[in-house]
DNA sequence: GCAATAGTGTCTCTCAGACAATATTGG
DNA sequence: CCAATATTGTCTGAGAGACACTATTGC
């Protein structure tokens, strides 16, 4: 048989494979605080508990688990995450109910404010700060995923500026410092912190902005590919 | 409907998910080359061509996807690798002619010598230098998920000594800063590269051996944890 | 001027790069 | 002793930590 044969009599739904869905875990900045998107499970299994969202890939709709992702995230949030990328993939006969199950989880970063609109009118999604995760049970494993995305997360902020995606286009940098520090639990040196972005040429100035009180400090918007840049020394950790 | 009438009227049989499978870039070094395993397909689709080891999730014999590609690299090797790690998962409709794919890729690292007694007497498998990769087109999108794999390894070798899972149990310091430079493709400053390692405490000193010529240099031994080990500072790129 | 916050100057310390020097083996 | 390889000494420079200092705003 050639593979054009093959292929003409190879039929999928005869094969049981393991349930595959997709998870983000989506992070924000609100409220000098790192939160997470989740929402409430409408369905079985874990019905009415708080899951990370998520879903299944449309064949139809998707051309790659990325755009199922997108896809996923639009759905609840009504924007696009500026920043997406693939945290692991978790895969056992005891993580659902149903059976042998994966889930392809992604790491995505949002500023609060372009998603804030859609989720504060909605029931079923909320944002849940990073430190009060403890006290929520969460369905299936995400738990444990989200303790796996924080960690990583948390390791992006000792050598890149990642965590900038939580915050909006245009952002400063004492706030981008306390993103830092929110997630790595402690302060940072202020002119280390400064020294080594203004070094890697990151970011691009635009105007002025009022804090609270004080003298303003000067807004800066990401430079293209900013987001890929890896420093070649750690903070310290 | 409570949830146990839920999952109890729930036929998996049903939804036709996308097809999922687990392949292992492993890697060795052997004559001074870091080289990769590939296969040889047997069956449609792709038949004949190299590839990536891999299979599809067992739902009696495995309980995670880890033991899936653990199992998958034991039929092919003999042994288990001492080093895994889930690389990344690629999915999406046109990677297989069959239709929409996923995978989910492991990176493994094992001696050359521990596997050679199966690897040389079968024909469907070998170990390919990654320096003549160009040279051979792989099925499917292989040798693009392979070019992923090496990128990560050649990364960890900036800032962990992951690459001395390519070696045996017992090493020496010469041989490790080699599979080093093969990654690197670039020769590294001895002296650096002893300091960091001494430093960090990741070795245990065992016995001698003698090189082809020359002082013969120490055998050391990887400390259990030495793998996730990684350097605050990274070599120069 | 004062409080509050943004931003800078500058010293120290760690550790990678460079490369010369020394040590240990087999012939 | 010589060739070959392993191992060490030590100087330089980049960049993070520490912390004091200056700048700019609203009141």
């Amino acid at each position: 048989m050639d593979e054009s044969a093959y292929l003409a009599s190879y039929d999928r739904s005869r094969y049981v494979a393991p349930l595959l869905s997709v998870d983000a875990v989506l992070f924000t900045y609100h409220d000098e605080q790192v939160k997470v998107l989740v929402v409430r499970r409408s369905r079985h299994p874990e019905q009415g508990k708080w899951a990370l969202p998520g879903g299944f890939v449309d064949e139809d709709a998707d051309d790659s688990l990325d755009d199922t992702v997108h896809r996923k995230i639009v759905e609840k949030t009504g924007v696009k995450a500026p920043y997406l990328e693939q945290l692991r993939t978790f895969g056992n006969s005891s993580r659902d109910k149903r059976g042998w199950s994966v889930t392809v989880v992604y790491t995505a970063l949002i500023a609060h404010q372009s998603c804030a609109p859609l989720i504060e009118t909605v029931s079923d999604a909320k944002w849940m700060a990073v430190s009060e995760l403890a006290d929520h049970e969460l369905a299936f494993d995400h738990g444990m995923i989200l303790q796996a995305a924080i960690a990583r997360l948390r390791q992006k902020a000792l050598y890149s500026i990642v965590p900038a995606f939580t915050l909006p286009d245009e952002f400063t940098l004492p706030e981008l410092q306390r993103v830092h520090e929110a997630l790595l639990g402690k302060p940072l040196e202020k002119k280390s912190f400064r020294r080594r972005i203004e070094q890697a040429d990151l970011l691009i100035e635009t105007g002025f902005k009022q804090s609270v009180s004080g003298r303003p400090a000067t807004l800066y918007r990401l430079k293209p590919g900013a987001g890929e840049y890896t420093f070649l020394r750690n903070l310290e950790q």
